[in-house]
Formats: structure tokens, sequence, C-alpha cells
DNA sequence: ACTATATATCGAAAGATATCGATATGAGGT
DNA sequence: ACCTCATATCGATATCTTTCGATATATAGT
């Protein structure tokens, strides 16, 4: 199998799990820290820890230590090769890949 | 857990597994029924028909049953959906949806 | 009605993922 | 040095996914 297949395959593994869209969806007003998102999800510490993990190496967030707390954010270049993959991904060959739809 | 959630999560199974980006880039040159795809894969029948239904209930792959043939082409709208709904996963709020970038 | 072909569904086995509680690490404060 | 708090990692278990071979369904041709 073309490695770049299973490669392409792990960016969207952030996004196909309901949790972590719940994670995406409180990091959009902006950076927070776990302790912060663990508050809004009913998920324990590790398995939280566990999902930042998927989401930062899939390269849909960013993780900034300060101090004590890890800071998470949307990070902008991950989720715009992640849009622009999904349109090649879906585009037919000869298409401009969906750019005015 | 709020079902949208759940139902979005849904939508990205289809891009979450390499036997599935290798099928939708063998749809990209167009519509192609089960038999032919499963000559370009390394896979059993059943194995396909199964990644068949996954990328079909997310949305993004079309089936249209032709005599004993199924034909499978990519979902124009399902595709753009995706698109549009993964640049709203990631966009910060206060930003335009990443329609720019 | 019988046969052949294409695809779908079923049931089992193997592998991957999600979840938890416990423990480890690391940073700050006392 | 010790303690506390935030986060990461570990190991176990439960659940979900992938895969297969076998069987069922559906269609077309004889």
């Amino acid at each position: 199998m073309d490695n770049r297949f299973v490669k392409n395959a792990k960016v969207y593994k952030a996004f196909c799990d309901e949790n972590r869209l719940m994670i995406l969806s409180l990091l959009q007003s902006g950076e927070k820290c776990a302790c912060k998102l663990l508050e809004e999800l009913h998920i324990g510490q590790s398995t939280l820890s566990h999902h930042m993990k998927i989401l930062c190496d899939s390269g849909i967030v960013n993780s900034r230590r300060e101090g004590k707390w890890t800071h998470y954010s949307i990070n902008r270049e991950g989720s715009r090769y992640a849009v622009q993959l999904l349109r090649e991904l879906t585009a037919l060959e000869g298409e401009a890949p969906d750019e005015s739809e």
C-alpha cells in the first residue's frame, strides 16, 4: 500500500471521533489548557491526554507548554492542509479541485 | 454527547482508512464498478463491500445498481459538505471559516 | 427451473482504539 | 529536599474495525 495513503488517513483520524470533535469545538473560542477542557468533557484525564496526542499528531492542534500547564489551540497551518487535501481526495480528474464551490 | 458530533464523526470515517483513500483515488477518474475496484486492490470481495458501505454511509460515495453490477462514484454533494464542515470544524470564532486561505 | 456471475451479508478471528485507574514526570511553591 | 498540582505514560480491559471465508441474494442468460 502506498505509504502516502497511510499518512493521509492519519490526518482524518482527528475528525472521526466524537470526543475529538467536541474538543475542537471547544478550541474554536481560542487556546485552552487541558484542565479547562477536562472540565467540559465527561472523560478521564488520561483519556483526554490520549485524544490530545492524536489531535497534535494529526497536525490539527498545537500544544504549548507553559509552566505546569499545556495549552492547546487549533493549528491554522495543519487545518488548511487538511481542508486542501480533502478537496483533492474528493476531486474528479480534470476538475479544478472544488475551489469555486 | 451531542448527537451532532457523533454524526459528523461518521463523515470522516470515510477518510481515516488507507484502503478507502485508495478507493477514492481510483474513483477520481470516474465511476467504477466493484469488480473493477477489486482488481486494483489487494483485498477480498467482502472486505471491499464493507468499505464501500462505509463510504456510501458517510455520503462521500454514490452507488448505482445496473443489472448485476454496482457502480460507485464520488458524490459531489457529499464531498462539498465534508469540505465545508471541515472548514467549520477548524475555524476560529470570529474568523471567516477559511474561505480566503 | 438451472446455472453463472456480481455483490451483500454473516460469523469468526485478529488488530486497533478508547477508556480507565495507577503510576511517572515535570514544574512551582514552601 | 519535599509537597502539590498538571499532564503524560503504562497496563489492563472493553469495544470497534478490519479482514476473511462461507453463505445468501439478486440478476441475466440458457
